[in-house]
DNA sequence: CTTGACACAGAACATGGGTTCGGTCTATAA
DNA sequence: TTATAGACCGAACCCATGTTCTGTGTCAAG
């Protein structure tokens, strides 16, 4: 299914490519023809549905510039090797995270604007399914949390939201208490069971109105070093 | 230069940001209202030139999908991007750790030859110093190492090394009760002081012949999805 | 030689999509 | 009060751009 590539074609993938990488978004077919050289714009057409037949190229109909390169078959890669940055997500570490206080929360230019010095890198595989833009992390400080299995000096990722499934680990404010602590959540009728994480502990019981959920854990890390 | 932005502005940020993860192309001024709920093109285009001002945005006059994200701030631009690439690791997941079995330790191809799908993505600063290619992770079974703060089902990256420095958090084999287990090291005279991670628990104590390292501690990696 | 698939050219077509302009509404300054 | 600026709406304008159609020349199979 994927014969020789004529050199037209080619120079069109290549062209597409660079194309992509210095304006940020695709060529028009009139532009890969002046490009490529092809007086004709049904010329590009063909040879554009050509490449997407080969699996190269992907296109929306209708659409300008609606043109995706399509991963080519990767020969894997040296071990070790770099991975895609693409996979390499930015989490502004906005804080630190103690049973006695409760979680600072990023502010309104959530998402955008802030330092580089606080935020750190993860994978986008070890967060799952999250909404973009509204993750953040925090550093815990003492072993309070030590019933969720989390260390001194662990940072833990969250999405920031005021709900949760049962089941899901969260942070959350107890406002009688004037604790935070991680948990998991059950909505049980009009009380809310939070279960520490480890299984040796026994869950601790309040009412649905003075659980202020703050975020969802997605990961918890811990370095050495 | 950079006052607030409205919530609209920054709506238009994520959904620009999302649509071309998505698409690989950028979305209309007509797709951008349609997302951020603004009626008239015109609206769009206002707050797309005040996007520009505020130095967030570029965009290409009469060109259709001509957008661009700038990289909201970045002082130092292209060497960041190059950082991050470059501090992106894999590391092969050679198996499951457990109190019962000794470590699964890679075998004659270490770092070479083995399997995308057991491969885990971990960011090099989560791994401060360690030796390339001597990387190996494994993954936590069962509720035998709540003692070292690890759950089931956690991640633990490690170097290969058969000996520790004190202080050191090491994967352990202990030959005599055929046991393996994570504590932080200590030489103490002919016997290895062997400290859980969690400052309740005690001490063990075991004659240093006994004790085999298997390799050193580098993160603790714990996704909840 | 005829046929037909293939690559291409050129032009017409229709919609996609950026731009512009007059007008409304609100808030703050004069 | 009036004035001015910012944010917004609606509609029109018109070039940009994907699509389609007719037609050419080539080449290998029949």
């Amino acid at each position: 299914m994927q014969p020789k590539l004529s050199t037209r074609q080619k120079r069109i993938l290549k062209f597409i490519e660079s194309f992509i990488e210095e304006h940020g978004y695709p060529p028009t077919i009139r532009e890969i023809g002046e490009a490529v050289d092809i007086a004709s714009t049904s010329v590009v057409n063909y040879n554009l549905n050509k490449l997407v037949e080969y699996g190269l190229l992907a296109r929306s109909p209708e659409v300008s510039r609606g043109l995706r390169l399509v991963s080519a078959d990767q020969p894997k890669e040296v071990p070790l090797k770099v991975a895609d940055v693409a996979h390499l997500v930015q989490v502004p570490l906005v804080g630190k995270i103690a049973a006695s206080a409760p979680v600072p929360l990023p502010g309104e230019d959530f998402g955008y604007y802030f330092d580089d010095d606080d935020v750190i890198d993860v994978p986008q595989s070890m967060l799952g399914k999250h909404r973009q833009g509204e993750l953040f992390a925090l550093r815990v400080t003492g072993d309070s949390m030590i019933d969720a299995m989390v260390a001194d000096g662990d940072i833990i990722v969250l999405q920031r939201q005021n709900v949760a499934q049962n089941g899901e680990m969260v942070a959350v404010y107890l406002t009688e208490r004037g604790e935070t602590t991680l948990k998991k959540y059950y909505l049980e009728g009009k009380q809310v069971r939070l279960q520490p994480a480890n299984p040796m502990m026994d869950p601790i019981y309040v009412d649905a109105d003075q659980v202020n959920i703050q975020g969802r854990v997605l990961a918890v890390l811990r370095t050495l070093h």
